[in-house]
DNA sequence: CTGAAAGCGCTTACAG
DNA sequence: CTGAAAGCGCTTACAG
């Protein structure tokens, strides 16, 4: 029995001869040894946990975290380590949750995901001690590692992107608003419409829902000076626009430029395509499983910044309507009247 | 010890006081049994594995899976069964996983997703003698318990909303044909259709993507005698259609009629909405997963039917071109040119 | 390199 | 009802 998990386990103490016959014969018999076996002399559970915090319905159609559970996965099943999912409707559910995991050794190490600027959950992570990442910006005072990306300069590049097409009355649809991240754009926006010279804030806060999306777009069209851009924190919302906007009779983009804060198959879905920033999600939920890997097996908490967004240009941004030629400038698109009942 | 064990989990053989103080206790230490400790005495796993084999940029448009996977989760998490998610490319990858999360007890059961007509994985779980529970139609030959809606049903109610409305040239634009309810789903269209005296089967086979959905659309629309609706499969595939048809000038439902297979946020994101086959993904979940349990707690192998999709109208479907008249019908709305550069 | 043994933290008959 | 003990299936020092 010895012999047959040093030769599993790839440690010395069994000759090489040995060590192959024990390893075909338990391919021949499919054998593998218990994981619960295995954790409880080993203590490791061999498994680690994601509880997602938010609502079956937006999740839906919230193509992120389809995305980076696939990323996670890439790299957990490649190292044989399971993925325990829960999804929750709140932080205090999510913070029962970790609790009973931790408490019955369920999982090494946690993926915390969906950063409030003020959460609750980090102190429990802190007093609990179990190894977490956290998938978002690190968070000062905690010696927690994260892996982040650079929020701030995607959304400097949006902006000066717009203003380099003439834009001026620009626009922000942010998420929600106690989430980190949010926060961070939000600041990183004034800082460069103000940078340019240009008015002051104007965000409008959502719950990142579609129905949010639309209610703000409606509001900001149906002022005098409306924008003639605007920047949403997600997809879903961008499109809700393209649809208000069509309502309105707002022509995309000759009239009104749009920007998605997510790429998604969503963005080409619709007609014209957004404009997005885009990253890749998929490679951020693997390099987040791979610090996490490395954070339990005691390796130092190293914090990672993945590569910041970048625009993906489509049909929804044009130049600015004043500047825009009838003939001869870039084709800035027609409205048309809504074309259904709605 | 052996008391602690009786009073935490409901055995008789401790007196109430004893087991209300221990069960005290616990909760202000916040001490748990360990999973794994358990799994090696009582042979239990306490998980439940779902292995999703797609990829994971279709996986994020697609709503199914968040919903099926919170109906899940709803159940097992308050029965503390873990749920161990895996998601794959490919039969081959899925297979193997099944057989090592078996070999290494990880599970004491798992859940079947996207059954094909000829499934690969059906033979292994059956070798295995895993408990399993097909999301989708029972597997004749097996004693596998299913938790299925009635696609039939389904269809032909679209089939026969759109009759009633003087359609007479349906198109339906099918999913992966290797998959069993997309088969199941053919065959009451025809039989649908037929039963109405209409034109044979007028059927294109897809992938579900939203390029697939694209352009099967475009070669329908671009026939002579187009079909006046068309049934997609899925609500991607739809939304497609519905860009496709602005694309080409086709408006929707004046000219076109299109409903979607499934129903979720995306539906509702367009403009017109679109009439979808509308059912409760995530009690589908819920009730999957009791049956799972069932089944691993000994009980008998039991298939349960859900309530068959009904349809959700909205603004994609209206009266046939050719019953319309110009005022005071039903308005077939317009459609106009293409809103922007493709 | 091999074999015999303790121990991980529970559950569960089995005596008292 | 309580206490002492075996056993679940591994891993890991520890002798030989």
């Amino acid at each position: 029995m010895g012999a047959v998990s040093y030769a599993l386990n790839g440690r010395p103490g069994v000759s090489p001869e040995t060590r192959q016959r024990i390893i075909d014969i338990a391919n021949d018999l499919g054998w593998r040894p218990s994981v619960a076996a295995r954790s409880l002399s080993g203590s490791r559970a061999h498994s680690v946990g994601l509880i997602i915090a938010r609502s079956a319905d937006t999740l839906g159609v919230e193509p992120f975290f389809m995305r980076f559970i696939a990323g996670l996965e890439r790299e957990l099943s490649a190292q044989r380590i399971g993925l325990l999912l829960q999804i929750v409707e709140d932080h205090r559910t999510a913070i029962e949750a970790m609790r009973l995991w931790w408490a019955e050794r369920r999982v090494d190490g946690m993926v915390v995901t969906d950063l409030w600027a003020q959460d609750d959950r980090i102190p429990v992570i802190e007093e609990l001690r179990v190894p977490a990442i956290l998938a978002g910006r690190d968070r000062a005072g905690t010696g927690l590692p994260a892996v982040w990306t650079d929020d701030e300069a995607a959304v400097v590049a949006a902006v000066d992107y717009l203003v380099a097409l003439g834009h001026r009355r620009i626009a922000r649809v942010a998420g929600l608003p106690v989430l980190n991240h949010t926060q961070l754009r939000i600041e990183a926006f004034n800082r460069a419409m103000a940078a340019h010279g240009l008015p002051g804030p104007d965000i409008v806060e959502t719950d990142y829902t579609w129905e949010e999306g639309a209610r703000a777009t409606r509001a900001l069209l149906s002022r005098r000076d409306r924008p003639t851009a605007v920047i949403f924190d997600n997809d879903l919302m961008a499109v809700a626009a393209l649809n208000v906007a069509q309502e309105m009779g707002v022509a995309v983009p000759g009239e009104l430029s749009i920007v998605a804060g997510d790429d998604s198959q969503l963005c080409v879905l619709v007609h014209p395509g957004l404009t997005a920033l885009s990253w890749d999600i998929q490679a951020y939920g693997a390099h987040t499983a791979r610090a996490l890997l490395e954070l339990i097996d005691g390796g130092r908490a190293t914090s990672l910044q993945e590569p910041a967004a970048t625009l993906m240009v489509r049909g929804s941004t044009a130049a600015a309507p004043r500047l825009t030629r009838r003939r001869g400038g870039p084709d800035p698109g027609r409205g048309g009247p809504p074309s259904g009942p709605r």
